[in-house]
DNA sequence: ATGGTTGAGCGTCAA
């Protein structure tokens, strides 16, 4: 007998400040319609998580991992998951940046889902100089290392990633070169993780000449008129999910919400 | 070359 074929959403948002931002998560669910909602930069220890927020936007499937002031992920979920504890405590710093779980639809198999918020790495490209530049670097190594051990099936990987790899993911790839996200080292890293077995889900709908952004800075006073946007955030899916990508939604929108992220949210329809 | 803005949480640091 063969199982039913479910429409699964996958959204991620780098949301800076869970807390603040909580009541935007309103819009953003009924723009995007998710089953699955990858949160980074939630900015909130454990204990403060505001454990009433997914519930009652009814995501009652909720696991978080944050720490004080910094970085933080979160993940909610209309369908249930496991956690799947004891992945790597990347760079060896206890730093709240990714969580992993298998997500378990009532009619279908199983998906593992990865959530990633990558260091964005300081202003100055050179590790000597910058050390956390070297941590980002590090940080892309160890992920490419991890994966490329480990199989790849019915996997999803989504997050603020902090690195826009292509020439048309940033406004002006010749000026961009030596500005941290768009380095040559920092690409190719991120190229080599990709290679580990997965496809980049919005550039299958996006071609690669065209420009494409989710993220732009506050410091623009008019970001819509100036334009000066990045690619930070993916959505990556195993070559065995990639024939059955349906739709690639980012929420440019929401950049003009009140008091909003410097990101948007991408969502990805995949029929699992 | 510099500055521009935002958040966490009260110093500045991180982005």
């Amino acid at each position: 007998m063969r199982r039913a074929r479910r429409r699964l959403r996958v959204a991620t948002w780098n949301i800076n400040s869970l807390r603040l931002r909580a009541p935007l998560l309103h819009r953003l669910i009924d723009s995007l319609d998710p089953d699955v909602l990858c949160l980074q930069e939630t900015k909130v220890p454990d204990p403060l998580f505001p454990a009433d927020v997914p519930t009652a936007l009814g995501f009652p499937f909720v696991a978080f991992r944050g720490m004080k002031g910094y970085n933080g992920v979160a993940i909610l979920s209309r369908l249930p998951f496991e956690v799947q504890a004891g992945g790597p405590d990347w760079c060896s710093k206890g730093d709240c940046r990714h969580l992993e779980v298998r997500l378990l639809p009532p009619d279908t198999a199983p998906v593992e889902l990865h959530d990633f918020y990558v260091p964005a790495g300081g202003d100055v490209p050179d590790r000597a100089e910058n050390p956390k530049f070297g941590h980002k670097l590090d940080f892309l190594a160890e992920a490419t290392e991890w994966f490329a051990a480990r199989p790849r099936r019915r996997t999803i990987l989504a997050g603020d990633l902090n690195v826009a790899p292509l020439e048309h993911d940033v406004w002006s790839h010749r000026q961009l070169l030596k500005v941290v996200s768009h380095t040559p080292v920092e690409t190719t890293a991120l190229t080599r993780w990709l290679a580990t077995g997965f496809t980049d889900a919005v550039r299958r709908f996006v071609p690669e000449t065209e420009k494409h952004f989710t993220w732009w800075s506050y410091r623009n006073q008019d970001w819509r008129r100036s334009d000066r946007g990045r690619r930070l955030d993916h959505v990556w899916v195993s070559h065995d999910l990639a024939p059955r990508l349906k739709r690639q939604i980012t929420l440019k929108d929401a950049r003009d919400w009140p008091q909003t992220s410097d990101h948007v949210p991408v969502c990805v329809e995949i029929e699992i």
